[in-house]
DNA sequence: GTTATTAGTGCTCATTTGTTCAAAGATTGC
DNA sequence: GCAATCTTTGAACAAATGAGCACTAATAAC
């Protein structure tokens, strides 16, 4: 982003908080009025100046149609962020992520915080037990699971016998895989029907 | 929220996606557009009856000016989140919050994740050591601290001898407050001089 | 049947709002 | 001093836009 004036930075702060305080933008005249100026054009002349300098893009035309811009040239102000659903407990298959059924709430985390991707089928887990004490996990502790195909020594969400359980999952070289508690008072669980892996721990929320 | 009727739901959904994709809000005649009406009256109906249930707030006359309100009639969509600063280690007193000295990184989350407050002087902690473990808080974790007046089995942020530790804080009835690791190797600090606590531990967050 | 609610068409109107043209003072760099 | 850029004024215009009135049709409620 090219260098900026200190009146265009005015003009930028004035409607990021506009956006940010009333929901809406401003029209050209709300700025104007909001600087005290005598004439739309001074506003017009920040705003392409703006523009230019790749901060903010427009609609031609339309009214309060504004678009804040980064460097990078995309829409900014937002941080990625993923609106996670919390399930107590999950049955079978993959929740459905619309379906609230289980729903016991959900948590609003930037990507990187929750350790996940974008646009994912991610959801939080809300444990119960203390088969993983070992790795930290406590019972009531929530968990971050993102679908995909585990590898050695990753938490999973496992479905074994029509119920979710967090587990270390374990895939000796050549040996199948299994899964094992983080606590020696659990055994090691080895798949007797199926082992459908539900997705990836990716992060632990506890709150004290 | 009083009953909708399945058009209007539509129409909030697509009001919703509008903002969600574009970054404003859609005109009377986008609404039209979209839904194929021959005339923008269909719209305003709609929408006299969408502010009538107290879904959506706009400003008479003025264009683009939607607000989405949920079921309280307060601004929705705006999920309380705070900002956090997250720092690798605390000299002394409180961290500036605008400075960006020892900051390694910043997150973003919901007030009720991250079981914080709005508007406090919320910071977080890369914790290092192991003095924690057996409170389930591994080396690398974070810590969300918030700064207030600890109760007996809190987990505390405190500064000793100018370097910031996470330890329990053991409030004895009527003795005097002594810091306490999860962790037999370690032992109990008393204060020499001073023990200043910097906050509350709220929650912890770790990337696995 | 009557009444109320929801969902729409078609048209007009007034205002809001972005845009343009012409011009001038202030500031900075050469 | 001079050119370039930033800043602002002032007036006028046209498009975008919300809002109102009259009227029709379907559906459910009493």
């Amino acid at each position: 982003m090219k260098q900026m004036t200190s009146r265009q930075s005015e003009i930028l702060e004035y409607l990021r908080r506009f956006i940010g305080r009333e929901g809406y933008w401003p029209s050209i005249r709300d700025v104007q009025e909001h600087f005290g100026f005598r004439s739309t054009n001074a506003v017009m002349g920040h705003l392409r100046a703006l523009e230019r300098k790749g901060c903010v893009s427009r609609i031609p035309g339309q009214a309060r149609t504004f678009r804040l811009l980064n460097d990078d040239g995309l829409p900014a102000g937002t941080i990625e962020t993923e609106t996670i659903p919390v399930y107590g407990s999950i049955a079978a298959g993959y929740p459905d992520r619309v379906e609230s059924s289980g729903e016991v709430g959900r948590l609003l985390v930037d990507i990187h915080t929750a350790n996940i991707r974008r646009g994912g089928k991610t959801f939080a887990l809300k444990v119960t037990g203390d088969s993983m004490i070992g790795a930290g996990i406590q019972s009531g502790d929530m968990v971050v699971v993102h679908p995909g195909i585990p590898r050695d020594g990753d938490i999973v969400a496992a479905l074994i016998d029509g119920e979710t359980t967090l587990k270390r999952y374990v895939h000796p070289r050549g040996g199948t895989p299994y899964l094992k508690a983080e606590n020696p008072s659990y055994p090691e669980l080895y798949p007797t029907t199926e082992l459908l892996i539900q997705g990836i721990g990716r992060a632990v929320i506890r709150n004290l």
